[in-house]
DNA sequence: GCCGCGACTGTGAGCGCTCACATGCGGGAA
DNA sequence: TTCCCGCATGTGAGCGCTCACAGTCGCGGC
């Protein structure tokens, strides 16, 4: 017989088990009802009552069971997140806002970092973040892979990206691109500089693209030439790699780069070459990671406001999941150029 | 009457539920007992009835609900992981590397970040941790506070620290911070430096300390001169800082920075006052950041490898919940030095 | 020909909670 | 006084699963 009395799970009865909510309903005197009526705040609980109740939960030190609630309520007060390189500053940041955000709303956050990022990768990730039962998940997708995953995901799971290019038909939130590199290219132009190179991120990555645009855009509004454009692939390593062959042009006073590692490899590369930064050649990057100011020289570049970005996308996401459809609103958040001693106004003006 | 026929839940029958199991029992003309048996993989199946019921699974696209399963068993195959600037590369690397480790466990990883360490808001996250419904927590704990505040813990959560001090009553998994500090100043006794100063990090990071422990052996053994300490918060500013206070003292050939963002900002302040590096100043710095090859000049620095760290936390965490005990394991993770451009010999050697 | 045993499958309770609804009780309108 | 209504509280079902145990069936041995 395995009546109610038996209790035959739970074989270390050592430390006695956490209460749970009839306990503090024996105690009270009430009914387990009324104890999540307290809990929940219902005004319909006469103030002894709720005292009494709110006693008991103190002296059992109770908390309510999570997993429980999730299962009755169909809601697990979590989120994932799935992200690439957390390692990076950008996706670390924006990482970070979002958790602070689900905090103060009172979410978890799980993560689910991506190895590669390809379709099946992003499904597989959200997959298994919906397995946990979140309720939403916010995907950091800066690749034109990632966007295509979010495409293929079903429809009934709520879920916000961030850094998803024009093409969406769901929920983006993104640092406009084009105005900060609008705003690092006229910079230079301001400067006098007419010969403004570019060292775009890899191909693939929206970011890279919508920074390549801004650039372009703001040389063509100022009527100034387009030279032709070099990639790297966001390392430092790679942006002292591009430097070589950037050397070797004729000309170039002025670089905008689309990242800071990427501009901290130039700045290295341009340094060994004997070419005075910014004397020679000035030279702007995009994010503001700590350490940029200590470059040398410190540098110029266009900061990201990532909390902003991660408030945003939990407003975002919350209301899909509060709402049950998917929302195609697009939040913008802009970006701020800092000026420091990278860039300085171009020889003979 | 809400009989069980009344369904009033889940009014929204728009796209219809996902299937239970009782749905893929009914289609598979089984109980519900036996299709937990073919998720568990349990021996007693006859081989049809295993394969009915798969087919059943795929049809209906059934997932088995986590959290039901968690309800009922427990354990929710999830860990927390408390951490405070996911932004550092540090924690940053820490918590890709035990995401990883969880992820190839099967494990899910919860992240809680803090906005200040003192043993109240680790005390606090772990309970909000615990409070979703995690099985065990990691605590990234560099800071003394930290370290303090997993003693306030009650004994019946499992929990691993990372960089937690040898003053420990629960496990440890470290990077041996005396070894890479003792290797950082052997090198540059080796090249000849007698005079060799330290910036180290702020007071409570025990990495602070055992660096300028490992610091201060290596130069005993060596019968070299131990210079006063210079003290920065991690940050390159501080780094560029204190350079500034180094600047002022006679005779310093060489320095070991407990980390590279601070070796940057000394590189910095040194090039400034116009100082040669490594020409007439050697530098160390500690973690090797992807940046620190593309410095100016690229930086002498000590490896950690955060991957292995993450393994061995799983490999503890994983083995508190299933033995149910609290272990005393320590576990250290051998760093490297890693040679490039920002150390030579000493003049007139 | 009957018993027993192993292989397979089914039954029902219960994890800790919330939801829908039932019930008890006191007071103001009729 | 009678009735009703609204506040306060209780009752029971059920979320989707696992666990312990109870069958059922077929086959070999005495």
């Amino acid at each position: 017989m395995s009546g109610p009395l038996a209790r035959p799970r739970r074989p270390k009865g050592r430390g006695q088990r956490p209460a749970v909510m009839t306990d503090v309903a024996k105690l009270a005197g009430v009914s387990h009802q009324t104890v999540s009526r307290v809990l929940h705040d219902s005004p319909h609980v006469r103030r002894g009552t709720r005292e009494r109740v709110l006693a008991a939960i103190r002296q059992l030190d109770y908390r309510p069971n999570p997993v429980a609630q999730a299962l009755v309520t169909g809601r697990s007060r979590s989120l994932g997140v799935v992200s690439f390189d957390t390692t990076l500053y950008g996706p670390a940041s924006t990482l970070l806002g979002i958790e602070e955000a689900a905090h103060d709303r009172g979410y978890a956050v799980s993560i689910a970092s991506l190895r590669s990022l390809n379709r099946e990768s992003v499904v597989g990730a959200v997959q298994r973040l919906r397995d946990q039962g979140v309720d939403g998940v916010v995907v950091i997708a800066p690749q034109r892979a990632a966007v295509d995953a979010l495409l293929h995901l079903p429809p009934e799971v709520p879920v916000v990206a961030v850094e998803a290019g024009p093409d969406d038909s769901f929920p983006v939130v993104a640092v406009d691109q084009l105005a900060g590199a609008g705003a690092a290219t006229r910079h230079l132009l301001e400067l006098g500089h007419r010969n403004i190179w570019h060292i775009a991120g890899p191909e693939g990555w929206l970011e890279a693209e919508q920074r390549i645009e801004g650039w372009r855009s703001a040389l063509r509004a100022a009527g100034a030439a387009e030279p032709p454009l070099f990639r790297g692939d966001w390392s430092a390593r790679s942006g002292y790699d591009v430097g070589e062959h950037l050397l070797a042009e004729a000309g170039v006073t002025a670089v905008f780069v689309a990242n800071d590692q990427m501009a901290l490899g130039l700045l290295r590369r341009l340094h060994e070459a004997g070419r005075e930064t910014p004397g020679e050649i000035s030279v702007v990057g995009f994010d503001d990671i700590p350490e940029a100011a200590y470059f040398t020289p410190p540098l110029t570049t266009v900061r990201q406001d990532f909390a902003e970005v991660g408030r945003s996308c939990l407003h975002l996401l919350l209301g899909q999941i509060e709402s049950r459809v998917r929302s195609w609103t697009r939040v913008v958040v802009a970006p701020e150029l800092v000026v420091r001693g990278s860039t300085t106004a171009a020889r003979g003006r």
